[in-house]
DNA sequence: CAGTATCCTCGAGGATACTG
DNA sequence: CAGTATCCTCGAGGATACTG
């Protein structure tokens, strides 16, 4: 077989293509490629701009940043938009971008559970929003109302709880219960995941103000999954 | 910099990270290579032999196929097993693999809507399957109890239908009310998504036997997403 | 700030042949 | 059948410099 070229139909469009109709190839030929899908993750909690994206996502070059998002612009997954000064250009998820969010929780969720997840890494502050979605405990929180401000560098979160119900916003002025201020999102994570007193954390620049008492029932509202043991788990033989 | 080597501990075992705490980007740090999905989800039904794997993984090679399984049997995800005659050795999820399932209903469903989606493709008897219970509808399914058998070449499915919940399994004796062979999965997939009456499929090789009347029922459980137009969708702003 | 352009390297993976 | 070994190519992406 000479090397001609095989014209591909969906190689044109997007790449590469498993050229599988199972709906999950086709979404991995969308934004199966090495950071498409956390390129996608920073924008689910509002726009960014080109430089706030590459910050939040440690690693990616400039380079790769363009063609990701040229790429899940030509899609129809973002789109370019211009925000008010100062902020300028930015990125923005489009519905369909955005319905991918439960991409974030099912992964997110089942690599929790790995024993070789390390949580001493970077963290954004989107990844951390995400995690709160995700981990959410709807039981934990019957009869639960309150709402938190969590500011993460210069990025500020507003986090309700009602009628066993989350919802995470960017911003928001409207008063809320207790708010904390951490110059990065694994201190918050510390806190809510790792068991870490939010006064041991003030050392490093934690802020903490407001309904204490709020606070202790918010952190409890979030339950990762047990990790599995090192074992490779053999229990009871399955077919 | 000089071109030093940087030690990654992630790099080591895995061959690639993120060097992300983000749960979803753990996730991809250990299943996010090329075809390292596609892999487990040909053996979300039960285990398989190198050579099936080979045959229903369209493209790929044997190298990629090995190099994919030793990582994953390496990571706890996948184990190998000895069947009975004449299977012999093959590839298994482990129960941590089999967790897995919801990424494919997710990425599965968000994939569905894409405009660019082409149905006409390769599809195998896994994905076949993936797909009744990513678009299974339990509203549909209300009241409705039936068995079905589906065999896609050598492989036979049978799937129950009670009380609002679909289960799919591998092979079976039991009695159903209705069993169809077809000698591939896109002609099932022409009945049960595309509309094509069973009548039409069998000059393609379509066998079916038993109740039409709950073949007509199994065929209306299942329900796609609606596909996204082709313009970009640009409704209501938000933020 | 928000990228683009260019160069270069390395590794992923295809093709092929071979082995227990 | 179930892979392994070897070779080779191509493209992904890092580094760097540059631009509106």
């Amino acid at each position: 077989m000479k090397s001609e070229k095989i014209t591909n139909p969906d190689s044109d469009a997007i790449g590469w293509s498993y050229n599988d109709s199972c709906g999950a190839a086709h979404a991995l030929d969308l934004v199966g490629e090495r950071w498409a899908l956390l390129v996608m993750r920073e924008m689910m909690f509002g726009p960014k701009r080109f430089t706030d994206l590459k910050a939040s996502l440690q690693g990616i070059s400039a380079n790769v940043l363009t063609q990701r998002l040229t790429k899940l612009e030509a899609l129809g997954i973002v789109e370019r938009v211009t925000l008010p000064p100062p902020a300028g250009r930015a990125y923005r998820l489009t519905p369909w971008g955005e319905e991918a969010r439960p991409i974030f929780m099912v992964l997110g969720r089942w690599g929790a559970r790995s024993p070789m997840h390390d949580r001493t890494q970077h963290l954004s502050a989107a990844s951390m929003m995400l995690s709160f979605e995700t981990m959410f405990s709807a039981e934990s929180a019957e009869g639960v109302t309150l709402a938190v401000s969590i500011a993460i560098g210069a990025e500020e979160f507003r986090i309700r709880v009602a009628g066993g119900t989350l919802t995470v916003e960017r911003g928001g002025r409207a008063p809320v219960d207790a708010s904390i201020a951490a110059p990065s999102a694994p201190l918050i994570a510390a806190w809510v995941y790792g068991g870490v007193p939010l006064e041991a954390l003030e050392p490093e620049g934690v802020r903490v103000d407001g309904d204490r008492d709020a606070l202790a029932t918010f952190r409890t509202l979030f339950v990762l999954p047990p990790t599995l043991g090192l074992e490779t788990a053999s229990d009871g033989g399955c077919e």
